[in-house]
DNA sequence: GAACGATTGGAGTGTCAACTCCAAAATGGA
DNA sequence: TCCATTTTGGAGTTGACACTCCAATCGTTC
C-alpha cells in the first residue's frame, strides 16, 4: 500500500517498488486495454468497492475480490500494479458514485426546497441501508488518511468534488437575492459538509439516522437566518 | 477480533471460541490483578492506543504493541485474551483520554464564552498535532462500526459520554434563561458532537482546521441565534 | 521460609494474504 | 490465415501476524 514512504507499519502488504501510477488511477490515455478488458477493470473496481464499503479496506482481501469479480489473481494484477492502486480506483468509483446517486439534485442547490429534498434524499439514504456503512469516501478516509499520502491527495479531491456543488449552488442563491449579500456561503456550504460526515459516522455508529439528520436541520436553520428580507 | 459473529471476513485474526469477556473491559471488581499488573496492563493500552491512533486498529500489531510498551507475548496474553479485548480497552482508555483532555472546560459549558474557549481548545489541540491524527475514537468507529458489534457498542456509549456533558451545559444555559425556553438544546448538543466529528475528519484529511474551526463556528453562530432577549 | 499464585520470557505454530510466474487461450488487425 | 498483443488460469512463494505453550521468577501471605 505504500510504496514510496515508510508510514505503514502493522501492514500485511508487500513493499513493491515505486509504483509507475505517477499517472494516477485511471489510465489516462487508455493504456492499452480492450474494451473487454475495461470492463473486466470495472467489474474488479465494483467488486472491491462493494466489499470496501461493507468492511473497510484492510479487511477486504485481494482474494475476496476476485471471487467476487469472478477473476483470477493474474487478472486483477495485470490490471492493478498492486492492492494500492486498487484502492485509489475504489475511492475514485465511490465518488463517482455519490455525486451520480444525488444528481440531479445536488446541482440544483440553490434554494431552500432544494436543499430539505437534498436533506430528505440523504436521510432516506440512510434509512432505507437502515445506517449501515457510513459514508463511501468518509469511512476510507478515516483508515487511510494517516498513512497513505496518495489516498490523502485522492480523498481530498472527492470531498472538494462533493463541496463544489453545494458551494456553487448557495452561491446563487446569494447572488439572486435569496441569501443576504455579505453571506459567507464558502463557509455555509463547507460546514454542510462537515455535518453530512460527522452525521453519517454518528449514524453509522449508533444505528439511527437522528445525528445525520439533526446535524444537517441544524445548518440549514442557520442558513436560513441568512435569508434576504 | 471477532469471535461470535462471522462478519469480519478477510481479516488476519483467528477465531478462538467466544471469548469470555462478557465482563466488560475493564476488570470489573478486580480481576485477581495486583498492582503490579495493573500498571504493566495499563502499558499495554497506553501503547497499543498510540498505536491505533496512529496507524488505525488493523494495521496495528500485536507485536508493534509488545515492543512500544516493552512487554513480551505471554504479558500481553495474560492481560487480554484477544486482540479484540485489547482494543475495547484502547477505546475505553481513548475515551477516558478524551473527556481529561477537555476538562474543565467540557463540564463548564453553559455561557457563550464558555463554548468559544471549548471550540479554541479543539481547533488549537489539531493545528498543534498538525491535523494528524482525527478524532481518537471516531477513526476507530469508522474502522469497526460495521463489523465488529461490541467494539460499536462501545464507541456509542464512548460519544454519549462525550455528549453528555455539552447537553447538560446548554441545558443549564437554558434553564438559566441565557437560551429561550423552547430551544431544543438536545439537539444542538449533538450537533456540535456532529461538526466535531465531521470537521475532525474533514481536517485530518486537508490539513487544515477550516473546516473543524467552520463547523463548530457555524453551529454555535447558530445556537447564538437562539440567545434569549 | 515455604507454598501458592501472579507475572514474565521467548521460542514456536499455523494460517492467511499479497504478490509472482509461466504458459495457455482469446482477440484483433493485416 | 497468420501474427502480435491482450486477456486469462491457477499453482506457487514469501513473509507477516495472531496466538500458544512451558517453564522460570517474583511477590505475598501465613
Amino acid at each position: 500500500m505504500n510504496p514510496t514512504t515508510a508510514e505503514q507499519q502493522g501492514s500485511h502488504e508487500r513493499r513493491t517498488g515505486e509504483t509507475n501510477a505517477a499517472s494516477g488511477v485511471t489510465p489516462t490515455a487508455a493504456r492499452k486495454f480492450t474494451a473487454k478488458g475495461l470492463a473486466t477493470r470495472q467489474r474488479i473496481i465494483a467488486a472491491a468497492a462493494e466489499l470496501v464499503f461493507a468492511h473497510g479496506v484492510a479487511s477486504t482481501g485481494i482474494e475476496d475480490v476476485q471471487r467476487r469479480a469472478g477473476v483470477s489473481a493474474s487478472q486483477l494484477y495485470h490490471y492493478f500494479t498492486d492492492k494500492d492502486e486498487l484502492i485509489r480506483a475504489v475511492i475514485a468509483h465511490q465518488t463517482d458514485g455519490i455525486l451520480a446517486a444525488q444528481r440531479p439534485v445536488l446541482d440544483q442547490l440553490d434554494s431552500f426546497p432544494a436543499l430539505e429534498r437534498w436533506r430528505d434524499l440523504l436521510v432516506d439514504m440512510q434509512e432505507r441501508r437502515h445506517c449501515a456503512g457510513g459514508c463511501p469516501i468518509g469511512s476510507i478516509a478515516a483508515e487511510l488518511a494517516e498513512d497513505n499520502l496518495r489516498a490523502r491527495a485522492d480523498l481530498a479531491d472527492g470531498f472538494e468534488r462533493w463541496e463544489a456543488p453545494i458551494r456553487a449552488g448557495l452561491g446563487r442563491m446569494r447572488d439572486r437575492g435569496d441569501l443576504r449579500p455579505d453571506t459567507d456561503t464558502d463557509a455555509l456550504a463547507l460546514a454542510l459538509l462537515v455535518a453530512l460526515q460527522g452525521g453519517l459516522l454518528l449514524t453509522q455508529t449508533r444505528r439511527n439516522t437522528t445525528p445525520l439528520r439533526t446535524g444537517l436541520d441544524t445548518v440549514l436553520a442557520h442558513i436560513r437566518t441568512y435569508a434576504a428580507g
